[in-house]
DNA sequence: CGGGTGCTTGATACCGATCAACCCACGTGG
DNA sequence: CCACGTGGGTTGATCGGTATCAAGCACCCG
């Protein structure tokens, strides 16, 4: 089983699929390959395919009149986006850009529709997808409307500690510049947001984040 | 045929069932009324149960620890809410409130998703549900991030105008104070956004709003 | 007439964007 | 080996937009 198949198959498009429906899934999917900072789509363009992240980091981002962008989304591995056009079709609605080395698979839209017409796990799946993809998107919403910069960062870091440690240390999965477009900030935002919670007990080095006491953190 | 029952009728979720079907999918649906404020659903509850609007207008809407609330989104007649759970189901992520006197169709989750089993086209329509609801929120992200107030208030002026008209008379559908939290702002920022409007040709009297060239408010 | 309720207006404070300078790590070529 | 450039990040100064707080106003309805 190549890299992509293994981590495709632990995306949550071919969660708890048939191993048949499955193989044919993977069958359907082209393997893809972008450079750092190429565009993957552009928003207004015809849509008729789909992609799972296999490698790598995207951008999914709108840009206003004089060029100003605005991040909506990242994806990583085994993440999925514009699956909404299951549904409808008809154009993308964002650009998507590659963040670093970045693979993906892309799937025909008619041919998982087939696909799913013969098996509606495969549409339960997806509608789970779309499903999630809009809670976290109104999370962001009320987020960015009631939080302050600090608290989405905070917020942010606690998202990515393991549940039960009182203490923990990692490492961010990607650029900071990223994370702030993620987090709606701009850089230099981030940067100070970081120093803010300097004295919560939060220690920020390169990409390694430590973070000494969790619980009191999350009292922010 | 019943007031409630035309409305529904007209709604995404019925579009295009065949009438066995959509008798079916009506013979679910109670319908309840609320009095203004009342909370119609809280943050956390299980979920059984997914809505659509019949009459009036609700609040959707997260709050964070000190009680201050965000809005999400602002549903009228024949918009569906809380959908998502046909998914996944569990909880429901938000608040939700009534704004004046409202009637609302609910249809129990697995009554439907029975329903859907045998018959594709109403799980075509819940997709394209949530697939509308997932691209007008991450456009509220975008908008809210990209956008100043008074941009956001002349794209929703625009957004309530029919197309081909070089000017145009209408009434706000809600209270000021409603369309403000929808569109991320105080009260306030909402009237003075009003106020800046006014040289662009935007006339506001009580819920009357005249613009007199929407081209040229659209260049903002 | 009195008292809501919803809205507007003004004064102030604060958050975060923006602009500019600087820093540091790294890679490249003379 | 060093000069240089580049890209990502930080830091500081400033500006602008919007929330917030506090009055004041208009309308409706008893």
């Amino acid at each position: 089983m190549s890299v992509e198949t293994s981590v495709l198959a632990r995306s949550k498009l071919f969660a708890g699929l048939g191993s048949d429906t499955a193989n044919r899934l993977l069958k359907l999917a082209d393997i893809i390959r972008f450079e750092p900072r190429v565009f993957i789509i552009r928003e207004g363009q015809r849509a008729d395919a789909f992609f799972c992240v296999v490698r790598g980091y995207v951008r999914l981002f709108k840009t206003n009149e004089i060029g100003r962008a605005a991040d909506i989304r990242i994806c990583e591995p085994r993440d999925t986006f514009a699956e909404c056009l299951i549904g409808g079709g008809g154009i993308y609605a964002y650009n998507v850009q590659a963040a670093d080395n970045v693979v993906l698979a892309r799937f025909a839209i008619d041919g998982v529709r087939r696909l799913a017409e013969e098996d509606r796990a495969l549409d339960r799946n997806i509608m789970r997808l779309m499903a999630d993809h809009l809670l976290a998107t109104m999370e962001c919403v009320a987020s960015d409307r009631l939080r302050t910069s600090s608290q989405r960062v905070a917020n942010y870091l606690l998202s990515q500690c393991s549940a039960g440690n009182p203490s923990q240390t990692f490492r961010l999965p990607y650029q900071k510049s990223l994370l702030a477009g993620k987090l709606g900030l701009a850089p230099e935002a981030l940067s100070r947001a970081f120093g803010a919670l300097k004295e919560a007990g939060v220690t920020v080095r390169g990409r390694t984040v430590r973070i000494d006491d969790i619980a009191a953190l999350r009292q922010m």
